[in-house]
RNA sequence: CGGGGCGUGGCUCAGCUUGGCUAGAGCGCUGCGUUCGGGACGCAGAGGCCGCCGGUUCAAAUCCGGCCGCCCCGACCA
């Protein structure tokens, strides 16, 4: 395809490591001469990262129109006026960058382009007979992270490809969200990750059907619980394990409920000090939130932390933290004193929500409502009052598989390079995005929309590729095919050969990067392995026996070639895949 | 936002505690020469408002105050 001379080439590479970096892939980013940062979060893409980021796209482009989507370029900049439709202008809160122009008309840069696609089409769009509707972009998104880290794989800025669909019903929006979830697993087979599908908490986005693509990959910054046995992949908020049935309690007498002095104690550990026989998993956990302005009481084993995020989704409702005030108004005692029994005596407007993981569950221990004590002997059914049974509490490895209850599920972590979403109508309403049905009644449009980080893709790729030498570029997505050194540029032979060689292969469709810098041979032998180049062919000493040396880099293994086999030697580990 | 750390040639850092004369090292860069299969060697050089502003002092990279920027941990987060 083309042959790129690397003495006319912007290249700089770096011996040492970035002082900023942390994990492999940003400091491989930067020696590799791939990326600079700019500011915080901010990274300019230089001409080697950038063609990584071309066969990326490429590979996102092919499916997203494979699988049906028209490429669009929406704006950047979005008025005040049109999130406020939605009500995202507040609920977006300070991720959102907002600018206002000289008339001080007030702009939000987009993280996102729901309403912007929606109301694109709004006026346009009028009936069933127009959809499906898929469209994608690749673009640069903006969002003013907490805390960017790590690079490209977590930057304010940043590219992402967004894809929007549109429909005439539910069905034919599933069969959308299955068609890009085949899309999805291509993309990432044809890049060749080491992935999992997961199950995902929709979040603020909305939406009831939802799932997380997981490059896996010790650095990954979400947790990711499956299932030893089956395909069942859940984000650690969305899991919902089974828990054992044998309890800690198994084959002991029930005793009897008694109320204990325990002054100062505030945490599992300090009741723990008390009565060791007060392990955390035989403490009841009550941590009390506002549910619709009602205080509520969640109880969980002592051993396991709230999932915040499974309740607010699985309920329906908002959930919201109690100040110190709040809590001993509405039950009497301070956070580490609280406990549901007799607690509708305390207050009659009290709710109580108990973990499953909790039934019949006996000997147990909990706060008496009351600063100071504590009850032991608590036994759930018997002594608690329990207005409604769920999760709530953040599964573990170690629990069983809701799927094929025969496999445990164990945590891994995980960086998200893919999220898909079942929207429903919430934008088309909003937004009046409405067609008139077979029916011939008006209906807002069912939408679904898709996302893929691309420029987080280069650093899942290296972290999930790299060794002490630098990168290893999977090939489809490496920056060049091929990497010529000549040992010395000087050597009219092997100047000639590298050319010719070049030229060759560059013919028959490879990316060609040479070598033809007035360099020592340690520095080429080394740039070229930190940039990854999947082969190398050496040119130096064998050249005499018309033979170059080839170089894999992802085994690190050479063989000497004849030149006359070459181009062959490589069809043949390009079709093993080598 | 809370806690911690850092800011000195292009890069990685020393010097700051205990203020003092021309501010250092390695790498990189320029020129010449020698090398030429694993980040070569010699000689000669260029390059720094010591993040910014103010204060203390005879004297500030060094001490004090403010500001800016960057990193880490946490909280938070389609």
């Amino acid at each position: 395809m083309s042959e790129v001379y690397l003495s006319n080439y912007y290249l700089p590479t770096r011996k040492e490591d970035p002082a900023d970096a942390e994990v492999s892939s940003h400091r491989l980013m930067v020696r590799a001469g791939m990326i600079r940062k700019l500011s915080s979060g901010v990274y300019s893409m230089l001409p080697l990262g950038l063609r990584v980021q071309a066969r990326v796209n490429n590979i996102v482009r092919e499916e997203m129109n494979r699988a049906g989507g028209m490429e669009v370029r929406l704006p950047i900049m979005q008025p005040r006026s049109l999130w406020e439709q939605t009500g995202r202008w507040s609920v977006y809160g300070p991720e959102m960058m907002r600018f206002k122009d000289r008339k001080d008309a007030e702009y939000g840069l987009g993280p996102t382009h729901e309403e912007v696609i929606t109301d694109l089409i709004a006026d346009e769009v009028d009936s069933y007979r127009d959809c499906p509707l898929i469209f994608y972009q690749i673009a640069t998104k903006f969002r003013d992270e907490i805390r960017p880290r790590f690079g490209v794989m977590r930057s304010r800025e940043f590219e992402m490809k967004d894809a929007y669909s549109f429909h005439a019903d539910e069905d034919e929006a599933r069969e959308t969200y299955r068609k890009m979830e085949t899309a999805y697993r291509r993309i990432f087979d044809r890049i060749g990750f080491n992935y999992r599908q997961v199950e995902a908490a929709t979040g603020a986005i909305g939406g009831s059907l939802s799932h997380e693509f997981m490059v896996l990959a010790e650095t990954g910054e979400d947790a990711v619980l499956s299932c030893t046995d089956c395909d069942y992949a859940a984000n650690r908020e969305k899991a919902s394990g089974l828990v054992s049935e044998s309890h800690p309690e198994a084959g002991e007498d029930v005793k009897e409920l008694e109320e204990f002095p325990t002054p100062g104690v505030e945490t599992i550990e300090d009741l723990l000090e008390i009565d060791p026989e007060a392990s955390p998993e035989r403490q009841v956990k009550t941590m009390v939130y506002m549910i619709d302005g009602r205080p509520t009481a969640f109880l969980l084993p002592g051993d396991y932390d709230l999932n915040e995020t499974k309740i607010a989704e699985e309920s329906g409702v908002e959930i919201e933290g109690m100040s110190p005030g709040e809590i001993y108004d509405a039950f009497g005692a301070h956070p580490g004193s609280l406990g549901a029994v007799n607690l509708s005596e305390a207050s009659n407007e009290v709710q109580v929500w108990a973990d499953l993981a909790l039934k019949e569950r006996y000997n147990l221990y909990t706060g008496a409502n009351r600063d100071g004590y504590h009850y032991r002997g608590v036994k759930v059914e018997r002594d608690l009052e329990i207005d409604r049974w769920c999760q709530v509490r953040l599964s573990k490895p170690g629990e069983g598989c809701p799927h094929c209850e025969s496999g445990q599920l164990e945590e891994q972590r995980g960086i998200e390079v893919g999220h898909i979403f079942y929207l429903g109508d919430k934008y088309s309403s909003a937004l009046k995005a409405e067609i008139t049905t077979a029916t011939g009644s008006s209906q807002p449009m069912i939408m679904g929309c898709y996302g893929i980080g691309t420029s987080r893709i280069i650093a899942a790729a290296i972290e999930q590729s790299h060794d002490e030498q630098g990168i290893i570029w999977p090939q489809s997505i490496a920056p060049f095919d091929l990497y010529i050194l000549p040992i010395s540029w000087q050597d009219e032979r092997q100047r000639e050969v590298s050319e010719r060689l070049a030229e060759k292969f560059s013919n028959l469709g490879y990316e060609v990067l040479v070598d033809d810098r007035d360099v020592s041979a340690g520095v080429k032998f080394n740039d070229s392995e930190l940039i990854g180049i999947p082969y190398r062919l050496t040119l130096g000493r064998s050249l005499e026996n018309d033979e170059v040396e080839l170089l894999i880099r992802s085994t690190g293994e050479t063989e000497e070639v004849p030149l006359e086999d070459i181009v062959d030697r490589l069809k043949e580990l390009k079709a093993q895949g080598e």
